[in-house]
DNA sequence: CCACCAACCTATCACAGGTTAATGCCCGCT
DNA sequence: AGCGGGCATTAACCTGTGATAGGTTGGTGG
């Protein structure tokens, strides 16, 4: 999509969920937002604050950590395009705290905008709903993979997640994907300790799936690791390369109103 | 609320997720359904069909399981007054079987009712959204509950999410529990082996939390048990006891039309 | 009354993964 | 160049939970 717009990941992502003509995308062209740069480890909102804006992320990862557990147990992780708390729509209460993990960029977008956007635009409403949906699936598949996977598997599984999610803003399409967050985060986000992420790193090293060096993941054998985790990608609802293109401008509706 | 509603339980659950008037309410009484007794262990819809009907349970459990995965194991619990399929509105295929435990009585609603309801009324399509997002909120905490509790608390936090749920619709008052499901189908929810289950329902017993006889479940020790999961109700998203009465007619409209 | 079945309970053993702690590495900072 | 602080790595040890196998109880039907 184009290239240079700011929400281009967020086009690639609404459109990724549900048919959008190209006068319904026109609409987020006037999308009000503050863009703000996040450091690691650094908070973007904390649990019981009253949200009034949404976050949407542009660049790098975010983390929900469930509040007062020790652990900082990661819940939920974000990639660019996704709308981190777009439930504050309509529960503006924040339930847990939100992480960048490794350098991150926001737009902070007023409410506003997206209930107004909604009224407009039904089609826009229906994405975004849809959008909720989609990370309550995910959320849903996290349940599963803690409750019936082991270490090794469940950190494939998570892996061939958050790659499959990148794709479709555009990211990590040769398999390499930027790994800001240490091994710590993964492991939080696995409810493993972070010793024994290690000692999974290396055996899904030893087997030649993928390479973690610095701040990149290549992985290696998509197929092998796609196998080992057991990955089903259809959770993710994401439609299929044929119909993820926008909708041209909607002819007949042009001609009812002539 | 109306004791011989039929859908008092939903009634009771919407009424706990947003401020709803009568009229609103009244708008329930010509909800068309076909009422369905469930054997036990019986799938009410299974994974990939496409849903036309919303599933509102009336009475028993319902239980979401994870497709081939040969554990079976359980996603999500659905007490009395839930629909245990909204998101079907918007997504129809299934992903999962739904399955009783124990016998149950469902209410089978078209899918057209309710869009028509959300059309007809803000106050309903708010209130069914924040329904999903309240599903939303508990399947994240099971992630929590997976992630970050050992068997024995996170069986008492399972427990403890299922009474306050009951109680909502007017169930478990007395922190008596009917329990139709087997020591087997908890487990499952847990992500634990059945051995397990009952090392740690006895080890529960013997702390005197509660006692587990035949079918019902009676929770001895209420703070206790609420102590020991480390339980925090803020989560379900249910209002105070104060606001979760009916708004009365809106009076101010009537004179408007007048 | 007994056969049968499902659920519940108990005992034992093995192992995945947690815990702790020491070491090494790399990178930024002064 | 030298220093310090995350982070990755390795090792030794320990524990919670799974697996298996068997015994008990209670309800149901012949």
């Amino acid at each position: 999509m184009q290239a240079g717009f700011a929400f281009s990941k967020l086009v690639d992502r609404l459109t990724s969920l549900a048919g959008l003509a190209t006068d319904d995308l026109d609409l987020l062209t006037d999308m009000p937002s503050s863009i703000v740069h996040i450091g690691p480890r650094q908070a973007v909102l904390r649990h019981g604050d009253e949200a009034t804006r949404c976050c949407l992320l542009l660049q790098g990862y975010l983390s929900w950590q469930s509040p007062e557990s020790p652990d900082g147990q990661i819940t939920a992780i974000c990639v660019p395009g996704d709308i981190a708390d777009l439930h504050t729509l309509y529960r503006p209460r924040i339930d847990g705290n939100l992480m960048a993990l490794g350098p991150a960029i926001v737009a902070l977008v007023p409410h506003r905008f997206f209930h107004e956007l909604a009224a407009r635009s039904p089609a826009m409403s229906r994405a975004l709903l849809l959008m909720l949906l989609a990370d309550h699936a995910i959320q849903r598949n996290w349940t599963i993979n803690l409750g019936s996977r082991d270490a090794l598997t469940r950190v494939a599984h998570l892996l061939c997640e958050i790659t499959v999610r990148l794709q479709v803003v555009g990211l990590a399409r040769d398999f390499r994907l930027s790994s800001p967050f240490t091994q710590s985060d993964l492991a939080a986000a696995c409810s493993i300790s972070p010793v024994h992420a290690n000692r999974t790193i290396q055996e899904l090293r030893r087997s030649n799936l993928l390479q973690w060096r610095g701040k990149t993941i290549e992985i290696t054998d998509w197929r092998g690791l796609v196998r080992l985790a057991d990955f089903n990608p259809a959770y993710l609802s994401i439609r299929s390369q044929e119909d993820a293109r926008p909708l041209p401008r909607p002819v007949t509706a042009a001609v009812a109103v002539a």
